[in-house]
DNA sequence: CGAAATTTTGACCGGATGGACAAACGTTAG
DNA sequence: CTAACGTTTGTCCATCCGGTCAAAATTTCG
């Protein structure tokens, strides 16, 4: 009997986990450039190589897809923040955070537009983990940080929107990439661009936070 | 006989100017929140009080509504950055303009939030407008600040990705609004969360921008 | 007023879309 | 080999949605 393939035990098979694979990577292609219900089904099936109902097979909604999407993203979208520690160097440690940042927009910019796009929209399925998991997390983040202001270590200032803003300007380049490349034209907009924000944004936050001497 | 209300000379009653007043303000009301293909006509129609076949008369297609208010949006989005002053202080210039694009966010969040779908969208429908009118304010202005930069009155840098900086920290305010809410939480994220945003940029990018002594 | 023009409405259409289903096909293991 | 289980497909359905149309209601203006 075909029972649920996402029943919660996930005994799966390997063709079940592979092909579940496939149409996560379809649905991410498809979902980050046309938002939840720009998408069809159909779109992510052929994306995927397959049938619709043999997609449908596999999730059985297409809310299901975007859910387990989600819940994947929100782990490695979260782990550059949760790296930043306490006891190293706080420069070198927003240096490393804002570089790790940038790479992500770069190196996986649709799962930063999937994000922005349910944010966006009022963030309908992920509001409890944007103030359980998240809050916590940047609250913890925020503690460190001012640790560091109160000892002198860095300028003071808002922890709260020091991270808002590194978490602004780097997906900038993931989300609103169309733009900085239409901005930066044909020269100046190719691979090369991630490196001058990169440099920029070094500059911007270390020369604010740097202690005047 | 019913012509176009949509002709290329606008000779429209008192009737249809307040109508499709009425029209745009629903139809940015759905779609910023919506994004073009999540919003549906009846939504619009329902928004501004009136049946669907009724909005059609005063606007004969769904795009018809989102390249108006697209049209509109423009203007009035890149203004501030069109202020910005060749002859001013640099840094009271800058702060003004910052100041000005975080008002933005604050009062018109949801003109933030259609433009940022259109973006996230990979700009389908205002590309050419990119690569041309906010192309060329975008060079002139970078040239200002360049000028500024050489003359020494602020830190050399970037001069592009700083006005993306501003940018991305602004509008961030409106369109990941509920993701700031969540994060600052019931006490702090009040409308004072603007207060703070301006203070705290405010205090990067004059720390960062003004020149070292 | 009354005719002409404008505005509003209800009914309708065709295509897209999410999803159901059963039958056909493939795979695996006893 | 073959029975049980897993996979794939074609077909079908109900709903939604963008848009049309003609007739009814209303406004405008001579």
């Amino acid at each position: 009997m075909t029972a649920s393939v996402e029943a919660s035990a996930p005994r799966r098979t390997r063709i079940q986990k592979e092909k579940r694979e496939l149409i996560l990577e379809a649905a991410l292609e498809v979902f980050s450039a046309n938002g939840f219900r720009g998408a069809t089904i159909d779109q992510i099936a052929e994306a995927a190589g397959m049938s619709k109902p043999n997609l449908l097979y596999y999730f059985r909604r297409k809310e299901d897809i975007h859910e387990t999407l989600m819940q994947r993203l929100l782990d490695t979208w979260l782990a550059p923040l949760r790296e930043l520690d306490d006891v190293g160097d706080p420069l070198t440690e927003l240096r490393a955070y804002i570089r790790r940042k940038l790479e992500m927009a770069r190196d996986f910019p649709r799962e930063s537009r999937l994000f922005a796009n349910e944010i966006l929209q009022g963030a309908p399925r992920i509001m409890p983990m944007l103030e359980g998991e998240l809050k916590t997390l940047v609250d913890d983040k925020a503690a460190v940080i001012r640790g560091w202001m109160r000892a002198g270590r860095i300028v003071e200032t808002d922890p709260y929107h020091l991270i808002f803003s590194i978490w602004a300007t780097t997906q900038h380049y993931a989300d609103f990439d169309v733009q900085v490349r239409a901005v930066l034209g044909p020269e100046r907009g190719g691979e090369e661009r991630f490196e001058d924000a990169a440099c920029f944004l070094e500059q911007l936050f270390v020369g604010a936070l740097a202690p005047r001497t």
